[in-house]
Parts: C-alpha cells; structure tokens; sequence
DNA sequence: CGGTATCCCCCAAGATACTG
DNA sequence: CAGTATCTTGGGGGATACCG
C-alpha cells in the first residue's frame, strides 16, 4: 500500500489538489462530515436519526453536508414515499464504505490522545473496560 | 484497538468535543495541517523548506498553521542562531508521531481515488497535458 | 418528516508589503 | 532567513422561521 503522495499535483471531478492529502482533507475536512460518515459506517440512518446521533448540528448544517457528501459521491440517499410523511434514509455508497478504514485509524487515534492527555465523559453510565 | 467513540464527549487542553473524530479533525483539520505534517513525517525540515515542498501555501498562512500545530503539541519548533541569518527547524514531536498511520491511511485512501476516478500529473513527464 | 429560506457572524486563508 | 503587519474576502457554520 502505497502511502507517498504521487505526482506533481492530481485531478478528481475537474478539481486540481498539490497532493492526495489535500484531495482528502477536501472530501472529508471540515467539521462535520467525518462525523456524519463515522454515524453511517455501521448501518444506514434516517435523517431525524442522524440528527439527534449527530450532536449538536443544526438542521441546515446537516442538510448541507449530507448533498456535499452525496455529491462527492460518499453517501447515498434514497427517498421512501410521496407524501409526507416522507422517509429518507441515508447510507455510505461502496465509494464511501472505502473510507472506513480512514474512519477508524482516525477514531483510534482520536481515543488515544484522550486516554493519554484528555478525558473522557459519560452521561449515563460508568466507562469501565476501553 | 478501539475503533469506536468512547464516552458522550470529551475533553482536551480545556476544549470539549462531542466525540473523538471531532476532536481529530480539529487538531489535523483545515487545509494545509495534514500536508504540514505529511511533510515533516520522514524528516525535520527548515521554514523555508517547507514553504517550497508544501504546494502554494502562502508564508503567512504556513506560519500560522505551524504555531497552532505547535501549540496542540503536534510540532516541535527548534531555532538555530541569534542573528539573522537564523535558521528554524520543524520536527513532529513523539505526539506528532502517533499522527503518522493516520496519515499514511489518508495517502493511501487518497492515491487510490485518484488511481480509480481521478488522474495523476507529473510535470516532469506529462508537461504538454496541462 | 425532512427539509428550505434568510440573515448574520466569524475566521481561515489569501494578497501585499515590510522587518529583526 | 524567517517571519510580521495589515487589509480583504469567501464561505463554513449558526439562529430562527417557514414549507411541501
């Protein structure tokens, strides 16, 4: 598995990057679609879902992020029914599901810092096993 | 290792993250931290050394982005010489360091989108493409 | 139910010029 | 050599209200 840039700069969709790093942090940077991805890589969430597993984005903030993701092609969404009520699942495209395993190195490496120099919080119950 | 979110939200250098990935990408998010640090991966590099490998990043923006990642303990700032000319090393701290599989995943996930969908360019090679 | 429509603010990032 | 100092801008993201 290679893990050097290569080339000079790359081309995706029109868009020019210096480096694959870049094209990356393209697709997934920001502050909310890493996120939005990590809540769909185990199954396929409704809207309302993700918005209360989400926390805290509005309403918009996710709507916005969902049709960027769709377009870039991580994430599917399918529409169930005419009339409201309407049902709209969304779910990661095989393009998206390739992204899990970024997903993941980034969570364990996320958990690490904060069992090393953080803190973890729980609301409801103790956290005794990690 | 764990490869899911750990608590209800966590805590960093005073900062609260509603989950780990978000805590991740705002200490590696943003447009030019991942290249910076992909950068200084296999060696310490000069300012100015920096400013010529990571593409079209602008002094004061490189400058910028390496004193935040300074201060989140990812890079290690190391000045040699009192008077101008004074030359300025930028090393990945052992923090730093643990960032390195993130970064290689991203690569290699990147690479392989520009292998499948998108197009490399070498301009050495492919110069009359452009 | 699953979004839009507006309006607004902040700050990341760029451009340009200058300096210890 | 390795940065600052200003000024400017674009757009990410938030708050609130409304819609098919």
């Amino acid at each position: 598995m290679k893990t050097e840039c290569i080339g000079d700069y790359v081309k995706l969709k029109g868009k020019v990057y210096p480096c694959t790093i870049s094209l990356a942090m393209d697709l997934i940077g920001g502050k909310w679609k890493a996120v939005i991805l990590y809540h769909l890589k185990d199954a396929e969430k409704r809207y309302s879902e993700l918005r209360k597993e989400v926390p805290n984005v509005t309403e918009m903030t996710l709507s916005l992020q969902l049709k960027q993701l769709e377009k870039d092609g991580l994430v599917l969404r399918k529409v169930h029914g005419k009339k409201p009520p309407i049902k709209v699942v969304y779910s990661l495209t095989d393009f998206g599901k390739t992204f899990i395993p970024v997903l993941e190195t980034i969570t364990s490496w996320g958990n690490q810092i904060v069992l090393e120099k953080g803190e973890f919080v729980n609301n409801s119950t103790c956290l005794n096993e990690i």
